[in-house]
Formats: C-alpha cells, sequence, structure tokens
RNA sequence: GCGCCCGUAGCUCAACCGGAUAGAGCACUCGCCUUCUAAGCGAGUGGUUGCGGGUUCAAGUCCUGCCGGGCGUGCCA
C-alpha cells in the first residue's frame, strides 16, 4: 500500500521534472510515512518539503504541483495540504478492507517476505560455557537470539541456529577441579577446595552422579561416570556432558532449539588453530614479545595489541574465536549475527580485526552482533540475586517455574536488546492486564471465544459473506484496527532490517488494545448477518496476525484462558 | 583515564529513513458487569525528552561538550 502511494508520487516527480518544476538533476528520494494522527489521514509524504530548496519555491505551492501531477488511481480517496507543507493521503475505505482479505487467504503466511531470497544466515547464540545452569542474562540471550531468528526467517533468509560453547579452557578446568573436590567430599569452606571453584550446590549434583556411574547423553555423546575420583580428564568429560544436558533440558523448556552445537576442542581437533595461526603469521600481522606471540590488531583499529598464544605455549581464547569465524565464513554464511551479552563487547572488535588480518576476502563488518544488556530481577520491589541451586545468580530455570515459559520469553524479549532490562516478576506472574503478554494472548483467545458462542447460537461464520461486507466496517475503531493490521508485514520488515525483535512485542501490544477497546464497544455477535460475518472476519483476521506476530516471539497463542 | 550502551510522565516503556500537538500501560481520581470471557473498556491528572551548544525548513532522533547509570578496558571466557 505505502510502495504504491510511493510509485504514484514518483510518477509525479518525473512528470514535474519534464516541466521544468523539478531541476532534471536534482535526485529525488520519495519518503511516505504512515500518519501519526488521524487527523492527517493514512500516509503522508514530506515531498514537498524537502524539495522546497532545490526547487527555489514554498513548500505548500510545490505540494499544490505535485497533487496535480498525481496519476489518476482508485486507491486514494483524497489529498490534503496540511501544516509547513506535508501531503497527506486518505485511502479509500474498500481497498483498505482488502487486507482482511489478503490476512484471511494467506494465514499463518501473511506478513512474511522474500526479502533475504533464502540466502544462508547463521544466528549464533546463548553460547554459554558448560560450567552451570543457565542464568537470566543467557535467557535474555536465548529468547532474543530465538526470535530474531524467527525474524529473520520471515524475512525469507535461511537461518541456522547455533550455540558456540568452550569444553577446554581454564574455567572447564576448574569445572573438572571443583567437581572432584565435591566427589571427594569436601565443600566450599573447606581446606583443600580449589581456589575459585565454584561453589554452587549442582556441582554436588554433578559429583554424586559421577560416583553413582551414571550415563550422560549430550548433544551427539554419551558419557558415563567412572566413580574414579583422581581421573581428572573423566571427571571433566561427565561434569561438561552432564552440564550440557543441564542446559538442554533449560533450553527445551523455554522452547529454544538449535541446529548446531560447536565445540571449541574441535576447532583444536581438526587442525583449525593451527591453521589460523599460520595465515595470521604469514599475512605478517603478529610479532614475538614477553615470550608470546601477539597479533597487531591496532593495524585494524582496535586499540591495543592482543595476545594470541601465551607464554606458557597456550592459546589465548581470542584465537579459538577468529578460528571459529573463519569457518563460520568458510562454511557459506556471509552473514552472521551473534547474539550476546554486552559484557563481551570487547570481543568485537578484536574478533573482526582478527578476520581482517587473514587477509582472505572478509568483508570487514562482519559478523553482526546484537549485543543485549544486563538483566537486573525483582520480586516484591527487591532485586533478587540469588539462586539455591547456582549459589551466585538467578537461573533462566527459576523463571520459567515461577512465572511460566511464556511470560518469561515475552518480557526477555519485548524490550531493545541495548538497553537495560528490570524483570519484574510479580507482573510477570500477574493475571491481569498490568500483564502485556496476558493481555496479548486474551486478545487471542476472545476471538476464539467468540467463534466458539457463534457456534452456541447456532450461527455458521460464512467467511466469503464476511468478505463481502468488509466495506461495511466504517467505525473509527475498525479503520484503525485495519490500519493497524496493514503495517504489520512493515513491522516484520523493519523488525527484521533493524535486527530488533521487540517491534514486534510492541505492535502486538498496540493492536491488542485496538481489539480490545472494539469488542467493549460494539458487538460482534449482531443480528445482521452481513454486518456480523464482516465483524467475525474482522476479528479472526485480527487473531490470525496475533498468532503470527506471537508465532515470531515464541509465545503460545491460546484460544482459551 | 579510555571505549561501548543507556538516560523520554512518579514507575515500566513506545515513537518507522529526522517530520505536524512526544504516545501507551501502571499508579492516582471518577465511571462501566441482567448483554459475545471485567484476565476487559472509557474519562481525567501527569513532560523544559538529563543539561548546554551546533546542523536543518524541521531534532527525543544527527554532531559536539558536560552530568548520571551500566558494562568493558586480562598472557580470563
Amino acid at each position: 500500500m505505502k510502495d504504491a502511494v510511493v510509485e504514484l508520487l514518483n510518477q509525479a516527480v518525473a512528470r514535474l521534472k519534464e516541466d521544468g518544476v523539478i531541476p532534471e538533476d536534482h535526485p529525488v528520494r520519495v519518503m511516505v510515512d504512515n500518519s501519526r494522527d488521524k487527523s492527517h489521514g493514512d500516509l503522508a509524504s514530506n515531498l514537498a518539503l524537502t524539495l522546497a530548496k532545490p526547487c527555489g519555491q514554498p513548500p505548500r505551492n510545490l505540494a499544490e504541483a505535485v497533487i496535480k501531477a498525481l496519476p489518476e488511481n482508485n486507491l486514494i480517496e483524497k489529498v490534503d495540504i496540511a501544516g509547513p507543507g506535508f501531503i497527506n493521503f486518505y485511502l479509500a475505505s474498500e481497498s483498505q478492507a482488502e487486507i482482511v482479505k489478503d490476512i484471511l487467504a494467506a494465514g499463518h503466511a501473511f506478513g512474511r517476505n522474500q526479502n533475504g531470497q533464502q540466502q544462508k544466515v547463521q544466528v549464533e547464540f546463548v553460547s554459554a560455557n558448560p560450567t552451570g545452569p543457565l542464568h537470566v542474562g543467557h535467557g535474555r540471550g536465548a529468547a532474543v537470539g530465538d526470535s530474531l531468528s524467527r525474524v529473520l526467517e520471515a524475512n525469507g533468509w535461511k537461518v541456522t541456529r547455533e550455540f558456540y560453547y568452550n569444553d577446554a579452557g581454564a574455567q572447564i578446568q576448574n569445572l573438572a577441579l571443583s567437581t572432584q573436590a565435591r566427589a571427594k567430599g569436601l565443600g566450599p569452606d573447606d581446606a583443600g577446595w580449589p581456589e575459585d571453584g565454584y561453589r554452587g550446590d549442582y556441582i554436588s549434583d554433578v559429583a554424586n552422579a559421577y560416583m553413582d556411574k551414571t550415563t550422560i547423553d549430550a548433544d551427539d555423546r554419551h558419557v558415563t561416570g567412572s566413580g574414579d575420583t583422581d581421573d581428572l580428564a573423566a571427571i571433566r568429560d561427565f561434569a561438561v556432558a552432564y552440564l550440557r544436558r543441564e542446559q538442554d533440558l533449560d533450553l527445551k523448556a523455554f522452547g529454544v532449539e538449535f541446529d548446531v552445537f560447536y565445540l571449541e576442542s574441535s576447532l583444536y581437533e581438526t587442525g583449525k588453530v593451527e591453521a589460523t595461526v599460520k595465515q595470521l603469521i604469514e599475512q605478517g600481522h603478529t610479532y614475538e614479545q614477553d615470550g608470546a606471540l601477539w597479533l597487531r590488531t591496532t593495524d585494524f583499529g582496535d586499540d591495543k595489541d592482543r595476545v594470541m598464544r601465551k607464554q606458557d605455549g597456550h592459546y589465548t581464547y581470542f584465537l579459538p574465536d577468529v578460528a571459529y569465524h573463519k569457518d563460520k565464513f568458510e562454511r557459506g554464511f556471509k552473514r552472521v549475527v551473534n547474539e550476546q551479552g554486552a559484557d563481551h563487547h570487547s570481543t568485537v572488535n578484536r574478533v573482526r580485526a582478527g578476520l581482517q588480518a587473514l587477509n582472505e576476502g572478509i568483508p570487514e563488518g562482519f559478523p553482526d552482533y546484537v549485543l543485549h544488556q544486563m538483566v537486573m530481577v525483582t520480586k516484591g520491589g527487591e532485586e533478587v540475586k540469588l539462586s539455591k541451586r547456582a549459589g551466585s545468580y538467578v537461573t533462566l530455570r527459576d523463571l520459567i517455574d515461577e512465572v511460566g515459559r511464556d511470560a518469561t520469553r515475552y518480557f526477555l524479549v519485548s524490550r531493545r536488546a541495548d538497553s537495560q532490562l528490570t524483570f519484574d516478576i510479580d507482573l510477570a506472574r500477574s493475571q491481569s492486564s498490568d500483564n502485556p503478554v496476558y493481555y496479548i494472548q486474551y486478545a487471542h483467545a476472545r476471538v476464539h471465544a467468540l467463534l466458539r458462542k457463534l457456534n452456541e447460537q447456532g450461527h455458521d461464520y460464512d467467511q466469503a459473506a464476511g468478505i463481502e461486507a468488509l466495506g461495511q466496517l466504517e467505525l473509527d475503531d475498525e479503520r484503525e484496527l485495519i490500519t493497524q493490521l496493514r503495517r504489520y508485514p512493515e513491522v516484520v520488515e523493519h523488525a527484521g532490517n533493524s535486527l530488533e525483535p521487540a517491534i514486534i512485542a510492541t505492535y502486538l501490544k498496540d493492536l491488542a488494545a485496538l481489539f480490545h477497546a472494539y469488542y467493549n464497544n460494539n458487538r460482534m455477535l449482531v443480528d445482521d448477518a452481513a454486518l456480523r460475518n464482516g465483524r467475525v472476519a474482522l476479528s479472526v483476521a485480527i487473531s490470525q496476525v496475533l498468532f503470527n506476530g506471537l508465532d515470531l516471539l515464541g509465545v503460545s497463542a491460546p484460544e482459551t484462558m
């Protein structure tokens, strides 16, 4: 609809160029916005304002000329000039109502597009190390990353969801030592407890399972505990598998699934880390100093050079990161989005710098990043900091158990990633209009309640008749709802382009609010069959869009509440 | 110190590529259940968009300097 108006304006511009009103060589970019205020019509263009200077004419005169030059069409009912020179378009209501027909025909496909042309994109998210249960921050990553993946799919991208984890390194060694200490019956405050060991109760569970010779299935691996408290390597493998499975169960409870689990250790096993080092040295961006091997990342905009290989011969985490992203590119992902906590933002520049230093044609901005800020959890007006099980942080599981999956997902995805988030447990639990997730779901359920009621009353819902009757929907509430429905595909596009799934959540809340108002102010199930079918058709279209949008957030759309 | 993110109503947040009178919800005041789910709706109160400059026909939005908060600034990940 918007595109059609842009096209009409482009034709008008071409005509005015011929007439010499607009300088022939002046590049014109036509912009059309949805009007914020309904007294400004449905769509508005600032065209005349931007042309005023190059044309040397007052904007209102130009607006008049543009309107005169507009081609004939049956889309627009009325055009106005307003304010300093805005051109406001009032769309013909019959053509507006067409959107309802489109929604009913397209169903779940409504709002989806093929902008991505089925190109491959990888979204990496969560990527927690297997050293404990997932915490709220991981939950935000899971909610945002999965929703972002859904949004990209809706925009025609072929998405691979990937989870990367460090299964070697110092933190894993610490995990192994902590588990070993528990297996030997030590507690965090006993002598002999490892320095900076993981103190949470869950470590005892791991140790007990290891001693009981339990078998763990995680990812593609099966690991059985040996019960040998001196075999640190066996303890490490077991603990990693145990906590990976634990995290899997958390993700499953959250409704998030991954296509690929990528192990840091595999980068060593396949020689990719070594190959990356070699390539970086060959490309001449490295040097040795203080017994370590450095990468001159300052050549690529980093503020200081970074160590690749430590004095002790081990690599820093940074190097496998570069090897990993090189591998992503070579797997054919021309586009990669990394969703991470903002506490890792310092890696952004150095990973990109490392990829540039390889000098193999990886684009400068590769990969994309979406960084989410911290989450603070509150209950009863107080900040909640601890969970018994994890010791030092609130777990994702705590939230799901307490407020449910839908509310947890909605709350974690409904705010822009780059602002700090307060997760109010009391609000998320409440079953009232205070709680946006119930509010939206209730709007969806209300439509289904209507359909059930209709049945009870012995009426059939005649969709064809409803579509025929759309022209009769002339109430302000109805026009506003139809306008809101028309915006949905643009919202999906916008959320995809800006990598901000939260935009969907805002949209749905607004749509639900309009529907609740409509429902309260008007009767749907009236005696007039045509009007009744028309209103029900509109309601069904609304429930379809609510369903589609909630699906992009990973939130369910129940038919009864 | 330096880098990144944020700062909008008492609170939680919107505001599409810079557009017209900055919008919702909560809270507070007042209304609406013999009528399709009141898990809902309506009305009112509430703003120097942290502060100061700049660019622009037009700035919450862009640039810049301060102030405040968060995160980072490891041969940790």
